[in-house]
DNA sequence: GTCAAGATTAGT
DNA sequence: CTAATCTTGACG
């Protein structure tokens, strides 16, 4: 079961088969990273508060939205005790139901590519920042996640390094569905 | 105040 | 490989 509290690595495994509900659309979440607190040097929480990075310190079970590169939203769940800085980044999505709302928000070539990235998948689901430190588990929640109905098979999931950091980068703490169409990448 | 860098993406 | 685009956080 979900546990919000308990380390990011650990709910970043537990987040795999939730369904990640947004304004536009909703998805089953197929890849995720796990960001530390201090001791993690390529987290927004490793030099301590600061006014972005709050939302991270603050009660776990929180969404915590950031702009990266001036132009892109990223998702993330708070995890952890209070005061940790913990967070758990979703990096991609198997789109679930009717995805009319999110192809019209943004349209793509390939299907693939609605929500295959965690700026792709913000874009689709209609997530910014205006949906900071909203309650995840609150149904009624703007954005919220659903709790998988049951735990993907170990064999399912794949532990490896993750994405995009010039810090930490042998850090094995991104995990995803081996056998997901969706996943970011390999 | 100033400035380099960034948990990305689409296009060449 | 590079441009796009702008907030953040470090430094002074």
């Amino acid at each position: 079961m979900l546990d919000p509290a308990a380390h990011s690595t650990e709910v970043a495994q537990q987040l795999l088969g939730a369904t990640l509900h947004g304004p536009a659309g909703a998805g089953r979440i197929v890849e995720t990273e796990a960001y530390g607190g201090s001791e993690d040097p390529a987290s927004h929480a490793a030099r301590g508060p600061t006014r972005r990075s709050e939302i991270m310190f603050g009660p776990p079970g929180r969404l915590y939205v950031y702009l990266i590169y001036g132009m892109h939203h990223c998702a993330n769940v708070v995890t952890g005790p209070e005061g940790d800085g913990q967070a758990v980044l979703i990096r991609a999505l198997e789109p679930v139901g009717d995805t009319t709302a999110m192809e019209s928000l943004r349209p793509v070539r390939r299907r693939r590519d609605l929500t295959n990235g965690p700026g792709k998948l913000c874009a689709a689901l209609g997530i910014d920042r205006t949906h900071n430190d909203v309650d995840l588990a609150d149904p009624m929640s703007p954005v919220w996640v659903e709790e998988r109905p049951e735990a993907p098979a170990d064999e399912q999931i794949v532990t490896a390094t993750r994405i995009g950091l010039s810090v930490a980068v042998d850090t094995p703490w991104r995990w995803y569905l081996r056998d997901s169409e969706w996943v970011s990448a390999r």
